[in-house]
DNA sequence: CGATGAATTATGCGATCACATTTTGAGGGA
DNA sequence: TCCCTCAAAATGTGATCGCATAATTCATCG
């Protein structure tokens, strides 16, 4: 495919690319064509589709708020980057858009939806909602190795509040709210949780960033310390409470703050 | 495309075929080449994508039980079964795949997932979640059209049940809980719930049709009525209890009665 | 009759092509 | 400077092609 030729395209350079993408995805194509090799002792390797590779880097893409709101995505352009056809790329941007995480424009072009002051509450409200069920499950539900996960993953949000690192502290956040919402035992919550952060997450970066300095307070409105202490004793109503207010007080912050789309239309 | 040709193909008649897929799916096209007609006063026809008609048909095919559990959809099948090509099935496919209506087998091929009872209590309790909470929001957003609505789809669902028809009772029944659900003012959490209808909806038909006989007595697990009038007085707390109530009994029976499958697997 | 293996078919996946429409950009005139 | 026009490029959408693998069929052998 000539992959030196477009390197001065870069037509999403704009906002820092989307990183590694095309190395990986070529790394993924070579692997795939090891997978049958020689009888020899070797372990099985896991053949990962090209539109899977796609998914998961606009995925990562979005959820790290590498993508400004409002920005379209067309399937060529996204192609030429990763150096591969249309069709994994269409395929991944079908499934973000029946997820809701991208919209079509009227013709059919799909973009990075803008997001409104009251669309993004209605959002947080449903994760209040479903999240906050998630917590108190995993207080019945989790495994001592979970609450173990969740604790360092808890460690590791703190230390990155304290270390003033915004894109640290959003993975984090990521990381450990996740290492919990997995142990609640219910697979139809988790999933619906994981929509309404490919809805919400790619927002978060955008209007938290203004704060830049502000982070170090964010643990004020921050309780997951509490809330891994919670989930250790088995105290479900606490921990659901907690997850609850850690939500509800985190949109409340960002509404307060985030500069929104206008909220006349629709 | 010769069309004709393939008349004898009909690999999905097994279970009705989609209805009347190809015809819908033609006209379509049809009306689509009409858009430009010329300037004499004519109103903007909406120009509906294949891929689009495709999934609505399958979706439809899905929400109303007749596709069975098990069932592989191949797009090459259902493309020769509605007379298009394989792309438009592929991308409707996708976006079902990506709702977790239907599943990947390890090559990638696709099929209607088979239940187990654990899985579908799982989604239960979900729906018992986001539903009850729409009942509750319905009753302080709701104008006094959707509650008239609301009413009207009321009494339509208990004609169905009086009529012991099972596929009519269903089919009130989507209608009558998606005129609430549309009118509780929250886009999320109506898409949390399309999802979660569309994962349940398939064994619905399945499981509920092996009483055909006793469809009057559903009415006894059956709170629409009261459901209607606690929305219409307002009665939040009621309405969402209501709601929770007709849910979680409809489930109890259906997991008392209904064959599901094997709970081993996974 | 049942099992095994080879040939055939079906299928997922990606690339490329084709077409209509939209979007963009340059040029020119008021 | 602003607006209009028109050509060129971009884009969504669907069809077709090709390849590798998986599933199925069928014939042969025990």
């Amino acid at each position: 495919m000539a992959r030196g030729t477009r390197e001065d395209r870069g037509a999403f350079r704009a906002f820092g690319a989307f990183g590694d993408l095309r190395w990986s995805v070529a790394i993924g194509r070579a692997v795939e064509r090891m997978t049958k090799a020689s009888s020899l002792g070797l372990e099985a390797i896991e053949v990962v589709r090209l539109h899977e590779q796609v998914y998961q880097t606009l995925t990562r893409a979005l959820m790290s708020g590498r993508i400004p709101p409002g920005r379209k995505l067309t399937s060529r352009k996204l192609a030429a980057e990763l150096g591969t056809s249309d069709m994994p790329v269409r395929a991944a941007l079908v499934r973000l858009q029946s997820l809701r995480a991208l919209v079509a424009l009227p013709n059919g072009s799909l973009i990075l939806p803008r997001m409104r002051r009251g669309q993004f509450a209605d959002l947080m409200a449903a994760r209040v909602l479903c999240e906050g069920q998630a917590a108190e499950l995993v207080a019945s539900h989790a495994t001592a190795a979970d609450l173990r996960a969740i604790r360092q993953a808890g460690a590791a949000l703190t230390q990155a509040a304290l270390d003033q690192d915004i894109d640290d502290y959003l993975a984090r956040n990521y990381e450990f709210k996740f290492h919990i919402y997995r142990a609640c035992g219910s697979e139809a919550l988790i999933f619906l949780i994981e929509t309404l952060w490919l809805q919400a997450a790619p927002f978060l970066r955008q209007f938290a960033g203004k704060f830049e300095g502000a982070l170090a307070g964010i643990l004020e409105i921050d309780y997951h310390d509490e809330l891994a202490a919670a989930l250790a004793e088995r105290n479900a109503t606490l921990a659901g409470a907690l997850m609850r207010r850690d939500i509800h007080e985190g949109a409340e912050y960002l509404l307060a703050h985030g500069d929104f789309d206008a909220e006349a239309s629709s």
